[in-house]
RNA sequence: GCGCCCUUAGCUCAGUCUGGUAGAGCAGCUGACUCUUAAUCAGCGGGUCCCAGGUUCAAAUCCUGGAGGGCGUACCA
C-alpha cells in the first residue's frame, strides 16, 4: 500500500521537474546546452520585453511552399537580376540552419510544413539592433515569424529578405542532428514530434494519411454514406474473432470491452432502415504486434442495404485505385521495393483454385493439408478444418498475392456472418482484397437470416469450445487424471453431438472448473486457458442481442471492411505499420 | 512466444573480434569572415560507454544475468 503513494508522488515529482534529476549531475551535456538556451532567452526577453520570446497570434502568412512558388524559374546558367525582386512574403517557420557569414549578414535555413526557404538577415534590410539581437540569441529549432522581400541571392537561390523577425517560440531543448535527421527509431517513435520536425518523409506520410481518410469520407459520402458512430465499449466484443482489451465500468460495476469491429451495431442499424451507412474509426485488438498489426487501428466498414458482393468489390476498387491516383499520380504503388498493382478491376480469384495451384492441395483432402502443415514445421494436431485450410491458405497463397485482387468463395465455415453462396451452398459469398499479401479489405454478402445466423454462431460456439477441450486432453503438460480425462471426452462428444449444447448444459462448467484446477500451472497454452476462463473469446458465447434485431428483419445487404493503416502503408510507401501510425505501441519508458 | 542484432557525448556514428588513460562529425562556447546553403577557418568545453554481478594487475571490450529497442518469425475470420 505504502509503495503506491511512493510510487505516485515520484512520478509526481518527474513530472514537475520535467524529468530533469533524469538529465543527469550540472555539468553533463544535455544541461549545459539548455542552459545556454536559457540564457539567450533571458538576453531576448531583457530587449523585447517578458514573454516575448513565445509569441503571439501571427496571421495572414504564405505557406513557404507557395512563397516558392512566387520566384519565376531561372533558366539554365542565367544569373539572377541581383535587384529584381518577387514581392513580400510574411511567414512562420522553425529555424533548421545557420550560416553566419559576418556580423552583418546571416543565413538561415527556415522550414514549415510545406517544405523550406533560405532567410537572410542582413543589415541593409534588417534593423541593425534587431539583427545583433537575434545574432546573439537566435538558436537552431527557435520558431520565426518573418516579413521580408522575395528575391534571389546572386548564386540564385530563392530568399526571403528579413525585414522584420519576431520570435514565436524558443527551443529549449538540444535538436536532433541536423544533417542525419533523427535515426534512432525508438525515439522517433516515442518522441514523435521530433521525428515530424527532422525527417520530412515522416511528415509527408501522415499528410498523405491525413488525405487518405478524407478522400475515403468524401468517395462515401458522395455515394450517399452516411457516417455513423457506434460505441466503442461493449459488454459482448463482436463480429471478429480476436482478444478484446477488457475494462470495467463503475457506475453498474460490470466489465466492458473495447470493439474489435463495427460490423454488429452498423447491422442493427440496416434493420432500423438506415439503408447506407458506414463507421470510419479505432479499432483494439489484444493481440500480437508486428510490421502489419498495431493493437489499435482504424478501419472503415459500410453497409449498403438490397446491395451485395458485386456492388463491395466495384465500390473498393473504385475506391482504392482513385485514392492511389489522386495521392500518388499513379495507380501501381512501390512496397518494399516491389511493384504493387491497385489499379481497377482487380483480379477475381477462386480459393480453392488458389489453393491448388499453389500448395498443390485440394480444400477437402484433409491427409494433404497435413502434410502441407507439417512441411511448413506446423503441428495439425488438434486444428478444425476450417483452421488446416486457412493455414495452408496463409503460409502457401498468401506470399504470392502481390498485385490487388480479390479472392472469393471461401469455404462458409470460416465465414459466419457471411450469406452462403448462391449457386453452392458450400462457399460464402465473399470476398477478401489482398495487395502486397496483406488482406486490405474483407466483405460480405451479409447474412440477414437471423435462423441460419443462430445455426451458424451456435456451431461456431461449440467448434471452439470442443476445440479447447481437445487441446486440453492432447497436451502432455496437462496430466489429467483418468476420470477427469474421461470426463472432457465425454464433455467433446456432447459438444459434438448436440446441437443445442450451450456452456450451461448438463455438467459442463464444473467438469471446466475442475480442468480449470488441474492446469493451474499450464504456461504453454495460457492464452487459450485465460480465454476460456474469462469467457472473453466472443465465438464463446452468443450474442442474444443481434440475434433479436436480426429477427426483426435486415435487409439482404452488402457490407465491407478496409484497413485504413494497411491501406495507408500501401499508398504512402510505408514498410511498417508503426510509420503510418502517429504514436505506435512502445513499452512505457522507465 | 521464439531467433538474430543493437544500446558509447544532446544527435549521427567509430572503437568491442585481438582487454592497457574515451574517439570523430554535427550541435554548443570563444574568435575571424558582407552571397552562404550540411558555409568555411582557428581554438575550447562536453561521457553513469544501458544496468547489476563475475573474471583480471587492468573491462566500453571477455563471461553471466537483467532492462529497453530493432528486424525476422509465430499468433491474428
Amino acid at each position: 500500500m505504502q509503495g503506491f503513494f511512493e510510487e505516485a508522488k515520484a512520478r509526481v515529482e518527474g513530472l514537475s521537474t520535467g524529468g530533469q534529476a533524469a538529465r543527469g549531475a550540472p555539468g553533463s551535456g544535455v544541461d549545459e546546452l539548455r542552459q545556454e538556451r536559457l540564457g539567450k532567452l533571458a538576453k531576448y526577453e531583457a530587449k523585447m520585453g517578458p514573454g516575448s520570446a513565445w509569441g503571439a497570434r501571427f496571421a495572414n502568412t504564405t505557406s513557404i511552399e507557395a512563397l516558392r512558388a512566387k520566384f519565376p524559374r531561372l533558366e539554365e546558367g542565367r544569373q539572377p537580376e541581383q535587384n529584381e525582386r518577387f514581392g513580400t512574403a510574411r511567414l512562420a517557420a522553425r529555424v533548421m540552419l545557420r550560416r553566419d557569414q559576418s556580423k552583418k549578414l546571416i543565413f538561415l535555413t527556415v522550414q514549415d510544413q510545406s517544405g523550406e526557404i533560405q532567410v537572410a538577415l542582413w543589415n541593409k534590410k534588417l534593423d541593425e539592433a534587431q539583427l545583433d539581437l537575434l545574432r546573439d540569441t537566435l538558436d537552431l529549432w527557435d520558431l520565426l515569424g518573418v516579413e521580408g522581400e522575395l528575391a534571389y541571392t546572386q548564386r540564385g537561390e530563392p530568399t526571403v529578405w528579413a525585414t522584420s523577425v519576431v520570435l514565436l517560440s524558443k527551443c529549449l531543448a538540444p535538436p536532433p542532428e541536423k544533417h542525419h535527421g533523427l535515426q534512432d527509431k525508438e525515439l522517433r517513435y516515442r518522441h514523435r514530434h521530433l521525428d515530424l520536425v527532422s525527417n520530412p518523409d515522416s511528415r509527408k506520410a501522415f499528410i498523405t494519411r491525413a488525405k487518405l481518410v478524407s478522400g475515403v469520407r468524401r468517395f462515401l459520402d458522395a455515394q450517399g454514406f452516411l457516417e455513423m458512430e457506434t460505441p466503442v465499449l461493449q459488454t459482448i466484443p463482436g463480429g471478429a474473432a480476436a482478444r478484446p482489451f477488457k475494462t470495467h465500468l463503475n457506475a453498474l460495476s460490470i466489465d466492458m470491452y473495447l470493439r474489435i469491429a463495427t460490423e454488429i451495431p452498423l447491422k442493427k442499424l440496416l434493420v432500423g432502415g438506415l439503408e447506407k451507412v458506414y463507421e470510419l474509426g479505432r479499432i483494439f485488438r489484444n493481440e500480437g504486434v508486428d510490421y502489419t498489426h498495431n493493437p489499435e487501428f482504424t478501419t472503415v466498414e459500410l453497409y449498403q442495404a438490397c446491395a451485395d458482393l458485386r456492388d463491395m468489390m466495384a465500390l473498393v476498387e473504385n475506391l482504392v485505385s482513385h485514392l492511389a491516383r489522386e495521392l500518388t499520380g499513379d495507380t501501381t504503388v512501390t512496397f518494399r521495393g516491389k511493384p504493387i498493382r491497385l489499379g481497377a478491376p482487380w483480379p477475381r480469384l477462386d480459393y480453392c483454385e488458389l489453393l491448388l495451384k499453389h500448395a498443390g492441395v485440394k480444400a477437402d483432402d484433409e491427409a494433404a493439408l497435413d502434410a502441407k502443415i507439417r512441411e511448413a514445421k506446423e503441428n495439425p494436431e488438434g486444428m478444425s478444418m476450417v483452421d488446416k485450410i486457412d493455414e495452408v491458405f496463409g503460409t502457401y497463397v498468401e506470399p504470392h498475392l502481390t498485385d490487388a485482387c480479390f479472392v472469393i468463395n471461401q469455404p462458409v465455415e470460416m465465414s459466419p456472418l457471411c450469406k452462403a453462396h448462391p449457386q453452392d451452398p458450400k462457399k460464402a459469398d465473399r470476398f477478401e482484397a489482398f495487395a502486397a499479401s496483406m488482406e486490405i479489405a474483407n466483405a460480405y454478402s451479409e447474412l440477414n437470416d437471423p435462423l441460419e445466423q443462430r445455426k451458424r454462431l451456435a456451431a461456431q460456439m461449440r467448434e471452439t469450445w470442443a476445440k479447447f477441450m481437445r487441446e486440453v486432453m492432447d497436451e502432455p503438460k496437462t496430466e489429467l487424471p483418468g476420470e477427469l480425462r474421461l470426463e472432457v471426452q465425454g464433455l467433446v462428444s456432447a459438444i459434438e453431438s448436440n446441437d443445442e449444447w450451450q456452456p450451461e448444459t448438463g455438467s459442463a462448467m464444473e467438469t471446466l472448473r475442475a480442468v480449470e484446477v488441474q492446469t493451474k500451472q499450464w504456461k504453454l497454452r495460457d492464452y487459450f486457458y485465460e480465454r476460456m476462463q474469462r469467457l472473453e473469446d466472443p465465438s464463446l458465447l452468443i450474442d442474444e442481442d443481434f440475434l433479436h434485431a436480426l429477427e426483426h428483419g435486415m435487409p439482404p445487404a452488402g457490407g465491407m471492411g478496409i484497413g485504413i493503416d494497411r491501406l495507408c502503408m500501401l499508398i504512402a510507401g510505408c514498410d511498417s505499420i508503426r510509420d503510418v501510425v502517429l504514436f505506435p505501441l512502445m513499452r512505457p519508458e522507465k
